[in-house]
DNA sequence: CTTTAATGAATGAACGGTCATTCATTAACT
DNA sequence: AGTTAATGAATGACCGTTCATTCATTAAAG
């Protein structure tokens, strides 16, 4: 009954995450998001009701992106734990790649002081942490990590060895990121892994 | 043979630090700043030049300070380890408060971008890799670590670590930001901890 | 099939506000 | 007096937002 839309509200909020990983948090600007789609600057406002309904437009996708984490980490994996680095590199990658490294810390920076905002951050953030924590109770079953691992407090500190990987690399890019959150990860398993003694254990 | 200067450097940058804190990068204005002190915009950057300028001399000011980190860190702690779990705790308040939260982030994010501030807030992380290594360094020759241990690689992880745990701690703020911390060196270290068997080892 | 009305998309110009920066002037100190 | 600090008003740029208007599309009416 009426003009369809040129462009799809996902092509708006990808262009975001570009501007924003391009000319960082403070070069995001609904002028530049508007050229980036062809379109101007008022339209954006129309279609979400304001810069703040954009982010957290964008915020609300990435919350329901990450509700099926747990289940979709899994899939495509042979063992638990490669399906546990996968994740964790992914989730860095997204998170210190030209495009959004500034995506990540960006949004929080410009807004976690805001209630709505903090509430789709930390979403994800719970959503990850499921993920982790099934992906070691399976592991654990499976015998891949030592009887009585308390995989709940296993789980918190690998996400928080897999953000500081990130984070540091975002400071000191040397080497793949991918690596070092891969290295993060062995070092913080190492200890709980059955039976593999070190050189200077034997 | 002049008017004094009413107000120190050092006064206003601490100021700006309370802006941002109190604000968010987002409200790191001359004016606000300016306010904090009692004085006026155009003065700030007849002192510093610009804004810009204000916030490099911030950032120098930091890289300054952390040279000494190394030897600083280890003063009014019994053991090197005490001294470390003193390092990132501080280190990790410094960068989660309310009101530096936003400073380390928000320093970053905004201006990462730009080499001048990448350098400083290089300097700075390499200051504290410096320190923790030499700490651990310390710990691994009076035996508090394994014997063999790496312990390049292991200032690494935890540095990664600490920092991951406080970037977590921003998003989910449950319990003490220092306890989580500790609790995630602990964990770091227990593998490279002499001979302290678990339960389910012996 | 043609015409008309209704509807939502998109525009572009303008507004109001904020902010960094400039500059001429004044005040304070030696 | 001479030098520097500080002022405060002014400037120009940018940005989010508003709004009247145009345009494309579809549904209904003739």
């Amino acid at each position: 009954m009426a003009r369809p839309r040129g462009v799809e509200d996902a092509v708006i909020l990808r262009a975001a995450v570009d501007v924003i990983g391009r000319s960082g948090p403070g070069g995001l600007t609904l002028a530049a998001v508007a050229r980036e789609v062809g379109l101007v600057p008022g339209t954006l406002v129309q279609r979400f009701g304001s810069k703040r309904g954009l982010l957290l437009a964008l915020a609300e996708q990435a919350a329901r992106e990450a509700e099926d984490l747990p289940v979709r980490a899994r899939q495509g994996h042979d063992s638990p734990l490669a399906a546990l680095e996968a994740l964790l590199v992914s989730s860095t990658e997204h998170m210190a790649t030209p495009e959004a490294f500034a995506h990540h810390l960006g949004v929080l920076c410009i807004d976690l002081t805001d209630p709505e905002f903090h509430r789709h951050a930390l979403a994800v953030h719970r959503a990850q942490q499921r993920a982790v924590e099934a992906l070691l109770g399976e592991a654990a079953g499976a015998g891949e990590l030592r009887p009585g691992t308390d995989t709940a407090a296993l789980a918190a500190t690998v996400q928080a060895a897999a953000a500081g990987a990130g984070l540091v690399w975002a400071l000191d890019r040397s080497g793949s990121l991918a690596d070092r959150v891969r290295r993060e990860l062995a070092a913080v398993l190492r200890a709980h892994q059955p039976h593999h003694p070190r050189p200077e254990e034997r």
